[in-house]
Order: structure tokens, then C-alpha cells, then sequence
DNA sequence: TTTTCGGAAAGTGCATACACTTTAGGTTAC
DNA sequence: GTAACCTAAAGTGTATGCACTTTCCGAAAA
């Protein structure tokens, strides 16, 4: 049985490093790896049963999505900031949410303004029922409605970059007691003033909303520094 | 004389691709090569003295940098965007330098803002003698002097790989005729507001310059289109 | 006991090799 | 003359090899 190596695929796509990108993005998105982890090239391509050349072309671009740091001569790390740098990430990310919800306010389509309406009260039953998986990936949903409803593709770029790398440092913030009924609460804030086309009122309630997460996760943040 | 390949610094700093995509970015932004025009590795590898296995690396760098475009199978490409896509990296722009006016209005240190006051002034010069290149070269420092006045390490981030992905559409902007007096104006009401610490008014002459920019650029960037 | 030093083991950086894909001409069929 | 096809050349995708660097650990020195 030497040499059994199960040649995958022969035919090329060229799809190995992406696909590779995405998990290893979403395994540090998801918290299955920590900031500060390793990430070394032989044992990933062990993982991923390719050779190192792919995964140093994964590693390279994760580096330059900001969610692992390279430097010569050692291992990628997955990213971990400083506490400055984390609260400037926390600012930014409300003044673009802000934008988005001003611009959602301004240009969102009847049927966008709709389903954005309908969901949020749907979303209400996971909040009576404390449920906050699924509320967690509501709010993903939600958020992402924001940003498209900008109808600005080089904002929702920016913004979706900042959440992923942001996304780390912010993990489990809804098991905080009452955190999802204050959570509805702001998003019902934002989804009226966009009902309302008020583009102020919505910015505002957007930017106040991500301070708010802000100063949630900052505990967790600080709880998971070495 | 066989084999005399002069052996390329035989330490290993790690910094081969690093400089390479230094080197491609510069000539992408500084125009040097155009929208559209294709980055074959081997040609690459020759011109830097490399293999291709850098070069690849360098190329999956800028793809994640959104200077150059990426398909399997096929050359890297200089990114080629569509007119909505410019339109909305501009907006974008105009957006993010408006906070950043704001947050300079807000927080620049006395030193920060003594400074733009008198570069700002000093510029006087060069519009008077229509000196474009060297106006163009100011105007770069005195945006990025805005970026680091909001004092938010991420939203300079966001901003300056914003103006970079930006640059090869808004090229010889300073060459319309009158162009640089009403540059002059326009930040001379961005630097008033900043002195006063007027935020809000901060905001919205930086949003107006940028617009103004992209209304001039515009121009080229649809004759530049293939 | 702690520090320092040496050297093997583990890991990165780049070159090279080769399989596969796309491209570009030229040739044949219509 | 044009369209369809075929094939060689050019180019990309990944594996492998080797030089170099960092890391780790045990032995010697303080």
C-alpha cells in the first residue's frame, strides 16, 4: 500500500488555495482558532493533504485580509491586536454602519425596506424563546441587510472585511443577560428611522447600536488576552 | 562562464515578495500600468531576477488588494473596474475622507493642526506657479495628514487602501485647466473648519472635495475604458 | 540551580520540475 | 472565403528539493 496517496482531483480548477482561504478564514471567524495561534505550513498542508506551495498562497492572502500576521522566517499567527487597535476597529465599524444605515435609509428599495421590516419582527420570537445561536445569526443577516441596502459595493467591501476581522473579538456577546431584548430593541431603532427614510435618525441609531456591541465584547476581548 | 547566475543575496530576509509587490502596486498606481494590461508570471519572474514561485505569491497579494484581478487558469490582470463599481469606490471615498475631516477637527493635536495650517499655506506657492506635479504630490501628503489626524489606526487603513485602488482612475486631475486654484479653495475650507474644530462643517467640505475630484475624474477615467 | 552554548530538529523561502489548461496558428472541410 | 478542427507553444497549478533560519533541548559552565 505505498504510494497509496489518492491522487485528488487531476483536473485543475484552481480553486485549492480559495477553498483553502475560506476554511481557514472561517476557523478563525468562528473562534476554532485563537488569536495568537499558529498556523504552521507543514501541518496545514498535512491537514488539507496538498503541499506547502498552495498553502503558503493561502497563508499570504489571509495576511493580506489582516486576519493572520506574517513576518520572515516564522510561522503565521492568527491575528491579535492591540487594545487600541481593537477600539479603532470598534470606531470604524460604527461609523461605517452608520453610513450604511443613512444610505439604507435613503436608497433602499420598497421590497428591501419589506423583507428588512418583516424579518426584524420575526426575529422577536428568538429573542422571547433566549435563543442565541440563532439570534447571533440573525444579526448577521440583519447587519448585511444594512450594508447591502447601501447599494454601495465598495462600502459593503470595506464593512464586511472590517466585520470579519473584527469578528474574533466579538464572539459570544449575546450570552450577556438581556443583551438580545437590548439588541431587538436598537435594531427596531434603526429598521423605523429606515422605514421613516429619516437617514439621520437611522445613521444615528446604527452608530450607537455598534458602540454599544463595542462595549460588550471589549470585556471578552480583554478576557481572552494573554 | 556556465551557470554564473549570480547568486541573489544568499540570506534570507524574506522580503523577495514583499518588494516585488511594492514595486507592481507603484507601477499600477503611478499609471505606469494600465487597467486591463496582463501580468504574466514568467515575464515577472525574468524582470525581478526570481522564479515564478515569489512572483505568485506577489500576484495573490495584489488580487487580495483588489489591484489586480485573478481567474483560474488564467493571467493576473491590472483590475479593470466597471463605471457603477468607480462610482461607488468614489462615494466611498468622499465618505471616509469626511469622517476622517471630522475626526481631525475633533482630535488633531495643536502640533497636527499647526502643521496642515502651514503646509496648506505653503501650497500657495506652488498653485501660483502651476507647478501640477508638485501640487499633485502636496495633495497626497495633505490628504494622508487627514487620515492620520482622526487618530484611528483602522480607518486609516480602510482609507489609504481605498485612495490606492482608487488611483489608477483619477489620474492628471491636476491638468484641467483651473483645477488647482478651486483644489487650493477647497481645502482651505477643510483646514478653517479643522482649525475651528467645527467637525460637522470639517465633514462636509471634505465630502464636496472629494466629489468634486470624482466629478474631474470621471472624465478620464471613461476615456481611459477599452 | 541557573545560565550559556552547541547542535539537531523543525520550519520557512525560493527554485525547479512536471502535469494540466489556454491560446494561437495553420490546415482541412465545407 | 469561412468555419471547424488540430496541434504546438505559452502559461498556470501544484509537488518536491534544498538552502537557510528559528526553535528546542541537553550538556557544560558559572
Amino acid at each position: 500500500m505505498l504510494g497509496q496517496v489518492r491522487r485528488k482531483r487531476v483536473v485543475r480548477e484552481g480553486k485549492t488555495v480559495e477553498q483553502m482561504v475560506r476554511a481557514i478564514a472561517d476557523m478563525i471567524v468562528t473562534g476554532q482558532m485563537l488569536p495568537g495561534e499558529k498556523l504552521d505550513e507543514i501541518s496545514l498542508a498535512t491537514r488539507f493533504e496538498v503541499s506547502r506551495t498552495p498553502v503558503r498562497e493561502a497563508l499570504r492572502e489571509l495576511g493580506a485580509m489582516g486576519l493572520v500576521g506574517r513576518e520572515p522566517n516564522r510561522s503565521a499567527v492568527v491575528t491579535n491586536v492591540t487594545e487600541n487597535y481593537l477600539h479603532s476597529m470598534f470606531e470604524a465599524m460604527a461609523e461605517l454602519e452608520g453610513i450604511c444605515a443613512r444610505l439604507s435609509a435613503e436608497r433602499m428599495t420598497v421590497d428591501e425596506r419589506r423583507l428588512l421590516e418583516i424579518e426584524h419582527r420575526a426575529s422577536a420570537r428568538l429573542v422571547h424563546q433566549g435563543a442565541d445561536e440563532d439570534y447571533a445569526a440573525y444579526n448577521v443577516e440583519f447587519h448585511t441587510r444594512l450594508y447591502r441596502g447601501a447599494h454601495n459595493e465598495h462600502i459593503f467591501e470595506l464593512v464586511t472585511q472590517s466585520r470579519a476581522r473584527l469578528a474574533p473579538f466579538r464572539r459570544a456577546q449575546f450570552r450577556l443577560p438581556g443583551r438580545l431584548t437590548k439588541s431587538y430593541a436598537e435594531h427596531e431603532a434603526i429598521v423605523t428611522a429606515i422605514m421613516r427614510a429619516d437617514g439621520t435618525a437611522a445613521a444615528q441609531a446604527a452608530y450607537l447600536h455598534v458602540e454599544i456591541v463595542s462595549g460588550v465584547s471589549a470585556i471578552f476581548a480583554s478576557a481572552g488576552d494573554q
